[in-house]
DNA sequence: GTGGTCTAGACCACC
DNA sequence: GTGGTCTAGACCACT
């Protein structure tokens, strides 16, 4: 699994993984229809407790990113992803503001925060063309 | 003052109230070595604890945003603002580049979240009276 | 707990904590990786509030010389120790500064001075047991 | 007036003054007899409250540095300076061992620190030769 | 049980 | 009146 964990960020080990199984998505390392790992077996090869692995797995079944299947276990959606909602274009623009708002005063210009804003959203598509794949 | 809290959120008090007080900052809304409220003014006004404001400005002069004055009070940053430092930089892209993935998972094409971003950047230079317009 | 609080002092509670961790890892009495007691049960230990420690904890977090791990909670910087820095050699040359002129002007000879200086130096690595002899 | 206050630092602006009256008669710029300026133009010339200079006089006084004549208005001690005092080689001594504590713990040898602790009892005895040398 | 956050109320040093 | 410090007691999210 390619997931990091840094576990002594302030923002919650679930969170972490949650936010980079959706990078995994984006960049189509993880495709729909896909079979994650157990709940069990994921713990116990990031070295975290069960209830984390659960919760980070809840939170994206709870957004629509992921199914439990009784028999397949925990699965990609592999239909139609969420759309845009409102509220995420709420957390969106409020979360970029608040970043824009720190760089402007830090003294990053306007081309270079979109550049930077461009990179990013590249970058996570990046890893898409030329993986293997699987 | 023009701080809008939302108690309710998940995000804890203070950083709301650091980061509007950084927009307020990007807006020229409040000016280098322009006083801030007492903590206890402040918190009175909005309703809160006066630590919960003192955090805040605490964050902030960590920073650099603010300084605390033995004879002002709290003002803002009179001279030059903090610069753009690596772990600003690496705030900034991870941060982004989750909006990103969860953006283009959710179907928001390159453009669109790029736009975004960029009226993010303009909105909180928006209300510039006449600070440094750069 | 080694540690001794003088709660009369004028210094603050959380400083003179903070220090005397310090000089713990200085004398190798806590050692890199080693965890420190939660807030809750040093400061039960010490018979101050829970606030207080969690304040010189944050002090040392701030500057590296702490961690606080999602998992272990708090624990001393396993990896490298934060470098001389050019603000800590400022506050250093300040404060011998201060002390230099006040010793000589009560009449402390600069090899006296510079003899304690040794000593005190000497004083902190002292009661090492085994650790980075260096 | 050689003094230079640093209205936001931490340490409380007559301590400052005090600090940097004690430096003054450790370099020979004041000299044993010689009149200090009235507080009230004191305060004016440094742009600070006339109750913070007073303090700081009071300090010194307290002490033994300074004398308060009805007339004269305050001058440095004519007669023998402060003598080395238990009280005043356990503050050296704790100050000492709290800056090598971290020295030591960043990584400074024994040399270096005690180096610097040379130069900083030099550094304020500098200015000495140069002066009148009564 | 851990740290993080928030509140309420208090005292103190400084200016 | 200002910020700084400390206490006491509470709730919550995370693991």
């Amino acid at each position: 699994m390619f997931v990091e964990l840094d576990l002594q960020s302030e923002e919650p080990i679930y969170m972490q993984l949650a936010d980079q199984l959706i990078e995994g998505i984006a960049s189509g390392q993880l495709r729909p229809g896909e079979p994650l790992p157990s709940v069990r077996s994921l713990a116990a090869d990031l070295g975290i407790n069960l209830h984390t692995v659960n919760k980070a797995y809840n939170v994206l079944k709870q957004e629509g990113f992921l199914e439990v299947h009784r028999k397949k276990g925990v699965i990609i959606q592999p239909g139609a992803m969420p759309a845009i909602t409102e509220s995420f274009l709420a957390k969106l623009d409020h979360q970029v503001q608040v970043l824009a708002a720190e760089a402007s005063v830090r003294g990053m210009s306007e081309s270079a925060f979109v550049e930077r804003c461009l990179r990013a959203y590249r970058h996570v598509r990046n890893n898409m063309s030329g993986g293997t794949t699987e």
